[in-house]
DNA sequence: GAGCACTGC
């Protein structure tokens, strides 16, 4: 029985070695790890399909792990080149844009290694919310993100001896940030050595040298970027003209076929090629990827495609796609489609990268996506609908070759494409820099004007992020951070939610603000477009607040069930439970909170009655989130609203001047919409709102609103409301 | 009366 298994286990691994010998990457195994060898820094340029993310660690491993005997044998050989220490420099990390693929990789990597082991031994991963790895691991796949929290605490992550940044080329915030982190730690590593040889050189050392000798510094570190995209000289450039490797790939044919004439009903456009394509292809088995810019157009081409495809043969069995949708119908795009009929999926470019669904062989791609963006100088952030890059149609009409040969239908001229971006703009140039420059601060990198980025972000963008810092208190006159400051940098929060936990601290409301922060941090609570749970009368985030009680309160097997009566997303309030663990989690790291917390303690004896206590908690609770969002404060604009009943009442921010609306999804909505006034209606004397967040879509809104009272903002943020009133 | 691409710590 045991010789069964075990024959079984051999017939296994037989089976993914020949599997993995198969791989484009395969054929040039000996040539890439050459290649890594010999320089600190490579880049490899992998189609889809070649295997990199997959083997290219396993090769980086099992070198180190040979080069680790031949150094028993041979003590020079790779002391200069490639030297695993004991404790230093001896995993190997691989990074990933996505948590799904940090995971998945993780266990087909452990099943491929072969050790015997389980996941978490020899190859593990970490996650937020997710750890699974141990001593004994050696490979380790992270999310991008994870790895630069790392870093904040070990700040040459000595641990590692070689790390992998996969999916460079989507030049999410994350990576990008990574690998300017990545570049300086290389650096700081490279002198070290320099430092230990010239310890070696010289006898006479002092003791200081001979203490560091003791504890030797982390061998140099090795970096391989791994790109999808051709374009990798901006990388190379960036680390010293370092090498290019190019792996093939193995995808299947994708016939393109573009429009004659643009087209500007692009939804029109749509219905008829996918009408068109099912016609032309009956005999052909196969399911259509539409490309689309958001949930409202996405379910109204559907209503159409489910209407004119009742009759058609093959029948539509069309299946819809977005991010926002509740878990269990997002799993419909994975079933089957019953026989006779095609799957028309409808989706955002949630299928561009995040999920791959089989089936496809032919994409219809409108060339449009949604994009947010970042004005430093307004502090406005954008989501419009803009042409894709052309490196994202590559990524679309990729979608149709994973499984057989397939076509792509682009809804855009041939000229049109010629005239695309070629890459999409990095998320570093359009975005709020608040965060990397704390996080640069608390990694003491003093002059963020030239860290080392890839793309370098406008001066502006930086100096708008550090005077909000300077606002917030974390930075003193000097710049440098301070107490505060530190503080904040230890939440996985934006700058001005952290300052809201430190200010929480006097306002003896941290449980609750953590919890509101939690909240705001998850996406799409409520799932319809009516909120169905007790609105507060201050606004959102007492509202939050209060719906995170609620469900706390609820037992753990009817959460689910109590999600779904109430109208709010279970996905989202379990992320919410989650972050708010982490938090408080956080919290506890931090030395000196809790003596605070004492001395709070000795005032709160002082305090009235309780009662009274508990009418102004909501009010304490505001005021912390004043702390940290005064930046974010508008006043109502005194309009005579004679005839104007009903139209969504105007705010005019503070800082800036600029002219906004309450979002619809807003509690406060009606309040403000209706022809009572924010006093009235809110019983409160103030016509002062914060908010979390200011996006232009149609118009510009406010989104997560709370009313405050005027006077709070020359209290919390003196640093800007100072001298006015 | 009117609306929110996608990730990640």
């Amino acid at each position: 029985m045991v010789e069964e298994q075990k024959q079984k286990q051999q017939r296994f691994r037989e089976t993914i070695q020949r599997q993995r010998e198969k791989l484009p990457i395969y054929a040039s195994k000996d040539e890439l790890v050459a290649h890594i060898e010999q320089n600190e820094t490579v880049i490899i340029l992998g189609e889809t399909g070649s295997g990199k993310t997959t083997q290219i660690p396993q090769f980086v491993y099992e070198r180190m792990m040979t080069m680790k005997k031949e150094n028993k044998n041979n003590n020079t050989e790779f002391e200069s080149n490639f030297p695993p220490r004991k404790e230093k420099g001896t995993m190997v990390a691989v990074t990933q844009p996505r948590r799904v693929a940090a995971v998945s990789v993780a266990k087909r990597v452990s099943q491929e290694i072969g050790d015997g082991g389980k996941l978490g031994d020899l190859v593990g991963y970490g996650i937020r919310f997710d750890d699974c790895s141990s001593e004994q691991t050696r490979i380790k796949f992270f999310t991008d993100g994870m790895l630069l929290r790392e870093a904040l605490n070990d700040p040459l992550l000595s641990r590692y001896g070689a790390i992998l940044v996969d999916e460079a080329h989507e030049r999410t915030l994350q990576t990008d940030f990574l690998l300017g982190t990545l570049k300086a730690i290389q650096e700081k590593r490279r002198m070290n050595i320099l430092e230990k040889d010239d310890d070696n050189d010289n006898n006479n050392n002092n003791n200081k040298r001979k203490k560091r000798k003791k504890r030797p510094p982390p061998p140099p570190l090795k970096l391989i970027i791994m790109s999808a995209t051709l374009d990798a000289s901006s990388f190379s450039d960036f680390f010293d003209a370092c090498p290019i490797i190019y792996i093939k790939g193995r995808t299947f044919p994708v016939e393109t076929y573009y429009l004659k004439e643009p087209e500007e009903d692009y939804i029109d456009a749509a219905l008829c090629s996918v009408m068109q394509i099912n016609e032309d292809e009956k005999d052909i088995k196969g399911d259509v990827l539409v490309f689309l810019t958001g949930q409202e157009e996405i379910e109204s081409l559907g209503k159409l495609l489910t209407q004119r495809g009742k009759d058609t043969y093959p029948q539509l069995n069309v299946v819809l796609l977005f991010a926002a949708m509740p878990a269990e119908e997002q799993m419909k795009v994975f079933e089957e489609t019953p026989k006779g009929t095609r799957k028309i999926v409808l989706a955002t470019n949630i299928a561009e990268t995040s999920l791959t669904i089989p089936g496809i062989r032919y994409v219809v791609d409108t060339g449009l996506t949604k994009m947010r963006t970042f004005k430093a100088k307004s502090g406005v952030e954008e989501l419009k609908v803009v042409p894709i890059a052309r490196s994202q149609a590559t990524q679309r009409c990729g979608r149709a070759g994973r499984e057989a040969p397939g076509k792509c239908y682009r809804l855009y001229t041939e000229d049109t494409m010629f005239s695309l971006a070629e890459q999409v703009v990095p998320e570093l140039l359009r975005t709020n820099l608040a965060g990397v420059v704390l996080m640069l601060k608390a990694m003491g990198v003093n002059d963020v004007l030239t860290f080392p980025f890839i793309d370098k972000p406008s001066t502006e963008g930086l100096l708008r992020s550090l005077e909000l810092l300077y606002s917030l208190g974390a930075l003193d006159d000097k710049g440098e951070l301070n107490k505060i400051g530190r503080q904040m940098s230890k939440f996985p929060l934006e700058p001005m939610a952290c300052k809201c936990i430190i200010e929480s601290r006097n306002q003896k409301c941290t449980e609750e603000i953590v919890a509101i922060l939690a909240m705001l941090s998850t996406e799409n609570v409520f799932v319809g477009r009516t909120i169905q749970v007790a609105k507060h009368k201050t606004g959102d985030h007492m509202t939050l607040l209060n719906l995170y009680a609620d469900y706390s309160k609820v037992s753990r097997n009817g959460k689910k069930k109590w999600c779904n009566s109430h109208g709010v997303s279970f996905r989202a309030m379990n992320k919410a439970e989650k972050i708010k663990e982490q938090l408080s989690r956080s919290i506890g790291h931090i030395e000196d909170w809790d003596e605070d917390e004492e001395k709070d303690e000795e005032r709160e004896g002082e305090e009235k009655e309780e009662k009274q206590e508990k009418e102004n908690k909501s009010v304490r609770i505001r005021k912390a989130l004043t702390a940290g969002f005064f930046m974010n404060a508008a006043k109502k604009e005194s309009i005579s609203d004679g005839s104007g009943g009903g139209s969504n009442s105007m705010f005019v921010t503070l800082i800036g001047g600029n002219r906004l609306f309450v979002h619809p999804s807003s509690t406060t909505f009606h309040k403000f919409s209706s022809r009572e006034t924010a006093k009235e209606a809110v019983g409160i004397s103030s016509s002062y709102i914060i908010f979390n967040e200011l996006i232009r879509t149609n118009k510009l809104y406010a989104r997560d609103v709370s009313v405050i009272e005027g006077e709070w903002l020359t209290e919390f943020g003196s640093r800007v409301f100072g001298t006015q009133r």
